[in-house]
DNA sequence: TCACCATTTGCATACTTATTCATTCGTGTT
DNA sequence: AACACGAATGAATAAGTATGCAAATGGTGA
């Protein structure tokens, strides 16, 4: 499925070096994605990856802009362009990996928001579990959250 | 001389887009720089340009931080790297060329600092002019700005 | 089940970028 | 001036990335 490839991607250019597309590839084949180079390049195109010195990276949004100049705390889907990963449902259950540190963020935003579907929210280091009544709820929040996080 | 020509390319990639190196070459051509594409491929990984969706960007250092972790202000090192565009020097002058907004912040660090061959500066938007004795001492932080540019 | 449409993917290839090697250029020395 | 030596450059080409097109896949309703 293209939505955990792009997880995948994500987690990967997070937390390790990927120079270019070929080396991507190999990495997500070990992880159980097979997948050629053409389709990499569409996916490093969807997920606005760019490449640098330094391999590739994520497209740096900066939630906190030093000056505070927002009347609010952020969203949820600033929040999520910042610091989310990966977001995966089981059950009644919608969990979301961040990077490091950026799940108490997340969770705050998601309970500030109150969105009816979720009933309560726990947040480690870089994972928060949400929780929804059922998983018709679960799969509604987890679309919501995955269009967030593919801008 | 490539010191100048490095300028150029971060003028250009700062303020219009640059979606490739032989568009680079071109525009960089109007301007009276002649070089290959070989040339500004390896300028490019000098300057620690990156590429991503949206042509290629500087290197973002983002100096002000938010959370005031820092002691003292920002050094011109951190400043220059952050703002600086290019460098040229006339007689007794060097004029430092900034992004939009960026010249009083490198002004006052260069002020703090206190360099010997420094009498004065002058900051208006995006321009700083540095007040020196004599032309050697012009050349002398000339070259000095320049290597923090280019870091 | 089957047909149908939209999406996704691979293949082949066009396009873009990096690198090797040889040459030229600039600078300091004899 | 001639020379030596390291830096900078171009030409050719290797390496890496994007894309047109056709085939495969997957979801939907008859």
């Amino acid at each position: 499925m293209k939505f955990e490839r792009h997880d995948a991607i994500r987690e990967l250019v997070a937390h390790s070096l990927v120079t270019n597309q070929d080396e991507l590839r190999r990495k997500l084949r070990r992880r159980g994605f097979a997948v050629t180079q053409a389709t990499l390049s569409r996916d490093i195109h969807a997920l606005r990856l760019s490449k640098g010195p330094g391999g590739y990276v994520l497209p740096s949004t900066d939630v906190g802009n030093g000056a505070a100049e927002n009347d609010g705390p952020p969203s949820v889907a600033e929040v999520l362009a910042s610091f989310g990963l990966r977001i995966r449902q089981a059950m009644n259950q919608v969990i979301v990996g961040t990077m490091m540190g950026g799940a108490q963020p997340v969770a705050a935003a998601l309970d500030f928001e109150e969105w009816p579907e979720v009933l309560g929210t726990i947040a480690g280091d870089d994972t928060v579990l949400v929780i929804c009544a059922d998983p018709r709820r679960a799969t509604e929040v987890e679309m919501r959250l995955r269009a967030m996080l593919e801008s």
